[in-house]
RNA sequence: GGUGAUGUAGCUCAGACGGUUAGAGCGAUGGAUUCAUAACCCAUAGGUCGGCAGUUCGAUUCUGCCCAUCACCA
């Protein structure tokens, strides 16, 4: 009985362009939907691009073109990049479409009549200059916990204190640079409070339900919070124009948040496909529907689609998803990719520098799992899990077989032993590795089939071609190995196709058979069965490309730090942090420091003229220190541990005087003093830095 | 600061309802081999399973605390 199922990856916001982050879950979604194609289910995989909303519009008019054109060149390259990885979309359509506005409209409407949306009149900024209002992210200020500036509306960088546009000092907009004046604005509001959305999220999001991983349903019941008390808060989804977007068909002028038709765009894409591939939309959507729909996400948006989604779905009277897949992020050599280190590598630049799509399929299928743990891409790793498993392993047996067939049996195979051990371990296996796929647990898969192609080779060396070759009358047993070898390699082919669509293609041309779908597993050719010449399958990476690949990603000192957006679908993960462009080091001088940068640092001698236990703190010790001004500065040390408050009050030590004040739980920390500890934490113990005598308060160290 | 996740051989990762010698692949070393784009095969070395304490006849596996990394929240 074939199963109707429809998947969607997230949608990409069309203001930049894919990365190896992203590449993580189209590959995992590609995968999973390339298996189910194999073996026989009905599967649609829709995608699009995200493409509503201020940062859009505003980068559009920088460019000096419209927000469509700017999409669609978008457009264009997300396509190409994807299709670069092999990734088999159904549809790749856009959220700009009619579909997705019919789509948009018609929830709205249906939430409405349920008496689901409501109207408040709030206060926001607005730029009196560009004439609009201002995402929080498009305001800047002064932070009004720490006074540090040029931060922006929403959260500080520096303190990491969460506030309201409004509580900024000094607010400018970042559009303009104008003083934002605060004005009244309608906005339409989703009650997500509504006793029936926390009743029906409860059930849709708990464990029991399945719909969720355990550790997100976990999450979710954190975000709901104990029955009665209802956390959830109503959802802001209108704009006001100026905004690129669906205008509400009710209310002129004000315009649905991209976020709200960010996942209506899966629907939309589907519609699309309908309308070309004469399929039944309501079929998948009704309530009832048999079809099942999954969501591949990553873990950062899981709010939007394991709340807002579903509770929008079901209240407009749709069906909700079967299951939310969350998956972790991509880290690069154990840490986050960095535009500095050159680890922030785009799509293009790694088919550009000429790697193979399929060794990051592969590589990435390796280390995938069902949970939300991140990812690493180990580069040497990447090189010799891919030469040893792919080439060295899987292409080989093709490869060490062929020959002997091409040249002594005029490309024509002898029957294979059906019962042969290494032939039947993999048809029995076949059966288990497809629940493997199905379940995600796709690093498992490829432990087996690895083990599998082991035990081929193993065969191979076992009965020894190379001797039989040489030796008169062997023929029957050469040819009988040389074509259960191959026997062989086509069943891991099988059981690899939904990893390597290209060289399991190659392989189909080469073995002159059909397409393989999964039940190929447990059949064999027969003999007499004539093959083709054999090619080469795959090459080896030469770790030379690797290198290539970093300088090509590395971007050169002060660079523009992007105009950090808000969340956004599979784009908030990887942001670089603001922090680490500005800190990367010129790349001649890397980890070295200028006299300049140093001096930069301002070391002072500093009197500890108070000392203190804080009281909650478990690790810190409040310090009042003389520095030669006229205040004196309150520092929060972290050497509890180490030290007792009272045999430190009196003695002279260093600290830094113009570190960013930063915010903590007990108050502002205007400083930092020095302390020696051992980075390996091989010796225990923290030792605090002291000037030899003589020295005052308020002395420069240089 | 709170909550959660993670921490197992040089690297990437499995695993254990608590129980005799903790696994795999890669890498390293030695051997064998030459069919295979130096690939494959055999063998060897390598870990007090992040640290400390507790529960237990017994803990790497359970509990608590600590440290480190990451994420979410405030």
């Amino acid at each position: 009985m074939s199963r109707k199922i429809l998947v969607t990856s997230a949608l990409p916001y069309a203001n930049g362009a894919i990365h190896l982050g992203h590449l993580v879950e189209y590959i995992q979604t590609d995968i999973w939907v390339r298996y189910q194609k194999m073996a026989g289910n009905k599967c649609w995989y829709v995608c699009a691009d995200d493409t509503h909303g201020t940062p859009i519009m505003l980068r559009a008019e920088k460019e000096g073109i419209t927000p469509e054109q700017l999409i669609e060149r978008v457009h264009g390259e997300h396509y190409r990049d994807f299709s670069g990885f092999l990734v088999g979309f159904d549809n790749y359509y856009s959220t700009h479409s009619p579909e997705t506005r019919e789509c948009a409209n018609e929830i709205y409407l249906k939430l409405r009549d349920a008496g689901l949306i409501e109207v408040r009149t709030i206060e926001q900024y607005f730029d009196p200059v560009k004439q609009l209002f201002l995402p929080d992210r498009f305001i800047k200020g002064e932070c009004p916990k720490c006074h540090a500036k040029d931060q922006y509306g929403d959260n500080c960088e520096v303190c990491g204190a969460a506030y309201a546009p409004t509580d900024l000092i000094e607010p400018f907009s970042a559009i303009s640079g104008a003083k934002p004046e605060l004005r009244n604005s309608e906005h339409y509001f989703f009650k997500l409070s509504d006793p029936r959305c926390e009743a029906f999220l409860r059930q849709y999001t708990s464990r029991e339900n399945g719909v969720l991983q355990a550790e997100a349903a976990n999450k979710m019941q954190e975000w709901l919070g104990a029955p009665g008390d209802n956390k959830l808060t109503d959802w802001d989804i209108s704009r006001d124009a100026p905004y690129f977007g669906f205008e509400i068909p009710d209310a002129p002028g004000k315009y649905f948040y991209v976020w709200l038709d960010a996942p209506i765009g899966y629907m939309g894409s589907f519609k699309n496909l309908c309308a070309k591939q004469g399929l039944d939309f309501n079929e998948y959507f009704k309530p009832d529907s048999s079809a099942e729909l999954y969501h591949f996400i990553g873990k950062d948006i899981l709010y939007f689609h394991a709340l807002f989604w579903p509770a929008e779905l079901q209240h407009a009277g749709f069906r909700t998803p079967t299951k939310i897949f969350a998956h972790g992020f991509l880290t690069v050599d154990g840490a986050k990719m960095s535009k500095s280190r050159g680890t922030f590598i785009t799509a293009e630049s790694f088919l550009k520098t000429g790697l193979n799509p399929e060794w990051l399929r592969y590589y990435y299928a390796a280390k995938l799992s069902a949970t939300m743990e991140d990812i690493d891409l180990n580069l040497e790793d990447f090189c010799a899990r891919v030469n040893s498993d792919l080439v060295g392993k899987y292409v080989n047996i093709a490869s060490r077989s062929a020959g002997f067939i091409a040249k002594r049996f005029n490309g024509q195979l002898a029957p294979a032993a059906a019962d042969l051990p290494a032939i039947k371990s993999i048809q029995e296996a076949a059966p288990r590795i497809a629940e493997l796929y199905e379940a995600r647990e796709f690093g498992k898969a490829m432990r087996e089939i690895m083990a599998l192609t082991d035990a081929a080779n193993q065969y191979v060396d076992s009965v020894k071609p190379w001797e039989l070759a040489k030796q008169e009358g062997k023929e029957v047993e050469l040819h009988a190995a040389c074509s259960n070898a191959l026997n062989l390699f086509r069943l891991l082919t099988v059981l690899l196709k939904p990893i390597l669509p290209v060289v399991a293609g190659k392989v189909e041309k080469f073995m002159n058979i059909a397409p393989l779908a999964w039940t190929d597993s447990q059949s064999l050719l027969a003999g007499g069965h004539a093959i083709n010449a054999y090619e080469h399958l795959m090459t080896r990476i030469d770790p030379k490309l690797i290198e290539k690949l970093i300088e090509a990603n590395k971007e050169s000192l002060a660079p523009t730090p992007e105009q950090q957006s808000q969340q956004r679908h599979g784009e908030h993960q990887q942001k670089e942090t603001a922090k680490d462009a500005k800190a990367a080091p010129a790349s001649a001088t890397e980890g070295l420091c200028t006299i300049d940068d140093f001096m930069k640092v301002d070391l002072r001698v500093a009197r500890i003229a108070n000392a203190e236990h804080v009281e909650g703190a478990d690790k810190l010790v409040r310090l009042t220190l003389d520095v030669g001004e006229e205040k004196t500065r309150n520092v929060f040390a972290g050497i509890k541990a180490a030290y007792d408050p009272a045999q430190l009050i009196g003695r002279l030590t260093v600290m830094v005087a113009n570190l960013a004040p930063r915010k903590m739980k007990f108050g502002l920390s205007e400083g930092m003093v020095l302390a020696a500890s051992d980075g390996e934490g091989k010796t225990p113990g923290l030792f605090l830095l002291s000037p030899d005598s003589g020295a005052h308060p308020g002395m420069r160290i240089k």
